[in-house]
RNA sequence: GCGGAUGUGGUGAAAUUGGUAUACACGCUAGACUUAGGAUCUAGUGCUUCACGGCGUGGAGGUUCGAGUCCUCUCAUCCGCACCA
């Protein structure tokens, strides 16, 4: 009978299915592996992407197994975000409706990819104990302060209509419909990512070596820490007034301290708190007010694109040391979201501060020896014209000044980071309620914990306009936790980022808990961290720094004990290419993983994927090499009926053939790099050219006992990979369906008779020669000499160089 | 601009500590079997040369008996961030 992936695969899907065989063991005594791959969106149907990361991530689960550790490999549903809401719009399909049938299926195609998930963990994070439990986290952190309400410029999609968190906007646009972002003044709610700033930075070093740089060196930059000094400039008197004594000053950060005395103006944002006082009591022009709003209504792209515009407030500040005063302008390059919204400029030394004092022909003093007239310098060198400071170098002038500011009590050292505080609103309705109250006399006030989970209305009219929840005649009315008056329930809903952050211990979380507990803290102490994480480099940011915050906040609240990181590894998996393109279905250049396994068969689909491409490089997508791959499984399937022990042979290797010593030398070749690429490397490919490698070595033989040995082994080897013909055969040959333990080396496979060295005259390779194994190095070099004697004549030998087993260098001169 | 990565046949890609460059696969060429072949099997396949040979891991140097691998410089491509003061 020949190979027929179809029948093989559904019944080893059901014999598994119904062994319950990929369910972890309660003994937490075993030495375990959490193998997790980036759970989906449950966006309607698999894409190659997602097989990729699966089949990876079903590899390790599968070997690991196989070494008899306790195994936890769940799957789960990222399922709740606005295209549920948009198949609303779109369908009239309710998106509970909509995701929990998207999710039916998708369960269909992961199962018939033979994909080992546990399936007592699965949960959506839609269910409403999902829920349950994240709101009593969200209650904590409000509690603690961690989570506050502030009203504040915010990221805002016209398209999704809600807010973004900064991490959510990519080059200006929404991270999901790719709708340019616009600012805007608006309540929201914040988690203070911030306070945790610095031990995100520093525990980076703990995943240095276990995650990839890029991703290390992004979350870096993303925090964006620097080090410089703060401090207030004083308004003049007649500033003060002219401000209706409203204001006395504003605090700027620098972290260019050595340049102090090149201060030659000062720049405000467009929303800075003075700038706003001066429109709203009119204190400028009507064609100024009207400029500034006009930026104040750009992107921070836009403001970008357009080059440096700003205006002279007419206000001016006192320099804190040399006591000038010195004007105050609007800059459109001036962001609220950092430093206070204000800065000191030192045309000289800064690109920014220069371009616009050209604009606006504002003086320019230079501080910095090494400097070129005409153009800001930004390099290292001594001061100038700067006081007492003059012919220090600068990067020490920096320590100085701020020591002098501290000893003046004009400033301070300060710290300021890139990142921002996590907005977490969304103003929708298919994300989890923000479990909160507005009370009129309590204010802001937590649901009761035994209130949780508060559910959404399934009875919503979702058209796009505005926020279904804001909009429903009822659902937000409730009475007030604290004192039981009518309140007024919260209408956001939170970032879907915010389930992401915690499902790592929710599925650590023993299943039969899960009424009981949101995360157990001793399943979480045994199985965390995730031994091996497996996703896409496009969470490199999101995703995996929010979850890197959760697991801190947690920690910190009494979620979990101590735990410094939740990943050990990541591996970030490249893109399926077609064409040089990534798969989209825009681009029409998609292949259906339905299609593919129909055709077939998962373990082709499977082995495709791991042979063409390492995981972490891109894979290039080519319907010819899935051929192959289903040849391979083909071939191996055939050569069944070489196989006529029923276990592994012992086999008396030096009575071999050479053909039947070699076919041994690549089966054992193959077992040997498997447990570098199962544990350290990844590096699939080879492994799978080493068992293609062995099956032609096998072909070129026909000792039975020495098929038996090396299918039994190429099986064994390749079960995580293909695991449903491995399966099927390894029951029909070897009565035995689960391959489990490790097969040992035997060295004496590796020890030749006759060895072929290479040959070479000035590291040129000449010729080889076979000599017998044990032949003394004398012999080898006379032998060599002979093979390549036409290369030494007429010429004088200086040196003779064997590398064992590999080559003979024969070193000429003349 | 800053940061990270990658450059090897026609293609996807291999190559412990520096030690026979191109394993494995795709494609291609020729042949066998066949009514047929997009099935299967066999042989060949880096470039160049009639040949001996020469040249070959983006480029240029260097270290070494020997460099895809180490060092210096350089070019190209991709990715991320980007007025962060």
């Amino acid at each position: 009978m020949s190979y027929n992936p179809s029948e093989i695969e559904k019944k080893w899907q059901k014999i598994w299915a119904e062994s319950g065989a990929f369910e972890p063991s309660d003994n937490q005594n075993m030495p375990k592996k959490y193998i997790l791959s980036m759970f989906p969106f449950p966006s309607g149907r698999l894409h190659m992407g997602h097989v990729r990361n699966y089949a990876i991530g079903d590899a390790m689960a599968r070997y690991y197994r196989k070494q008899n550790y306790n195994v936890l490999h769940p799957i789960g549903w990222d399922a709740f975000g606005m295209p549920a809401e948009n198949a609303a719009i779109k369908h009239g399909k309710h998106p509970k409706e909509w995701t929990y049938s998207n999710i039916a299926y998708m369960r269909g195609e992961l199962n018939s990819l033979g994909l080992s998930f546990s399936k007592d963990r699965e949960f959506a994070t839609c269910d409403e104990l999902y829920t349950k439990w994240e709101q009593e986290f969200i209650i904590k952190m409000f509690n603690e302060g961690l989570l506050y309400r502030e009203s504040t410029t915010v990221n805002w999609c016209e398209d999704c209509h809600t807010v973004l968190a900064n991490e959510q906007v990519e080059d200006g646009c929404c991270w999901r419909c790719d709708n340019p972002v616009t600012l805007k003044e608006m309540e929201g709610y914040y988690i203070d990512i911030l306070k945790y700033a610095n031990e995100l930075l520093e525990d980076l070093e703990l995943l240095r070596g276990k995650w990839p740089n890029q991703v290390l060196a992004m979350q870096e930059n993303w925090i964006g820490k620097s080090q410089g000094l703060e401090f207030e400039f004083k308004l003049t008197d007649s500033s003060i007034d002219r401000l209706n004594r409203e204001f006395k000053g504003f605090k700027v950060f620098t972290t260019r301290p050595d340049t102090i005395y090149g201060v030659t103006y000062t720049a405000l944002a467009p929303e800075h708190p003075i700038v706003k006082a001066l429109i709203k009591n009119e204190l400028l022009d009507i064609d100024t007010i009207k400029a500034i709003e006009k930026i104040s209504n750009m992107s921070e792209v836009e403001r970008a694109k357009a080059g440096k515009e700003g205006y002279n407030l007419g206000i001016k500040v006192i320099h804190p040391l040399t006591k000038e005063e010195i004007p105050v302008w609007v800059a459109n390059f001036v962001l609220i979201s950092y430093g206070g919204g204000a800065v000191m400029s030192v045309p000289a030394h800064d690109e920014r501060d220069f371009e616009f004092a050209k604009e606006y022909d504002l003086p320019i003093k230079y501080l910095i020896s090494g400097y070129e007239e005409g153009l800001p310098y930004t390099g290292d060198g001594e001061l100038i014209n700067s006081y007492e400071f003059s012919n220090i170098p600068n990067q020490e002038a920096k320590r100085a000044i701020i020591e002098l500011f501290e000893k003046e009590k004009l400033g301070k050292s300060t710290i300021n980071y890139k990142l921002r505080n996590w907005g977490v609103s969304r103003q929708r309705y298919w994300g989890a309620p923000i479990p909160l109250v507005h009370c009129k006399s309590c204010g802001l006030v937590a649901e009761k914990l035994e209130n949780l989970p508060i559910t959404l209305p399934e009875d919503v009219v979702i058209s796009g306009e505005g926020n279904p929840l804001e909009n429903h005649p009822t659902w937000k009315e409730c009475l007030c936790p604290k004192c039981g008056a009518k309140a007024i329930r919260e209408t956001d809903t939170l970032d879907t980022f915010v389930q992401s952050s915690w499902y790592q211990f929710r599925y650590a979380t023993n299943p039969k808990k899960w009424k009981e507990v949101g995360i157990d803290k001793s399943d979480v102490e045994y199985w965390l961290g995730v031994d091996q994480y497996i996703g896409g480099i496009e969470h490199a940011i999101l995703h995996l720094l929010y979850a890197r915050f959760f697991t801190k906040a947690l920690r910190d609240l009494g979620f979990i004990d101590d735990l410094k990181e939740p990943f050990d590894r990541l591996l970030t998996q490249g893109m399926v290419l077609m064409n040089g393109a990534k798969m989209s279905k825009s681009k029409g250049n998609t292949v259906d993983p339905d299609k593919l396994i129909s055709k077939y068969g998962a373990d082709t689909a499977r082995l495709f994927i791991l042979f063409a491409s390492p995981p972490q490089k891109e894979l290039e997508w080519n319907d010819s090499a899935v051929e192959g791959a289903f040849r391979f499984l083909k071939r191996l399937y055939d050569r069944k009926s070489k196989v006529t022990t029923k276990s592994i042979p012992t086999i008396n290797h030096s009575s071999l053939s050479k053909e039947e010593k070699f076919a041994r030398v690549k089966v054992y070749e193959a077992l040997e790099k498997s447990i570098n690429v199962y544990e350290k490397t990844f590096a699939f490919n080879t492994l799978i050219a080493s068992c293609m490698e062995a099956l032609n070595g096998l072909d070129r033989q026909k000792n039975s006992l020495v098929w038996s040995e090396g299918l039994y082994i190429i099986l064994h080897l390749l079960e995580p990979i293909t695991p449903h013909i491995c399966s099927e055969l390894s029951e029909e040959l070897f009565s035995s369906s689960n391959l489990k333990g490790k097969i040992e080396i035997i060295d004496e496979v590796f020890i030749q008779d006759t060895i072929t060295l290479a040959v070479a005259v000035n590291g040129k390779r000449r010729g080889e020669i076979e000599i017998n194994s044990n032949a003394s190095k004398d012999e080898i070099i006379s032998n060599a000499k002979s093979r390549v004697e036409k290369w030494l004549r007429d010429k004088s030998i200086i040196k003779e160089i064997v590398v064992p087993n590999k080559l003979v260098n024969i070193v000429v001169k003349g």
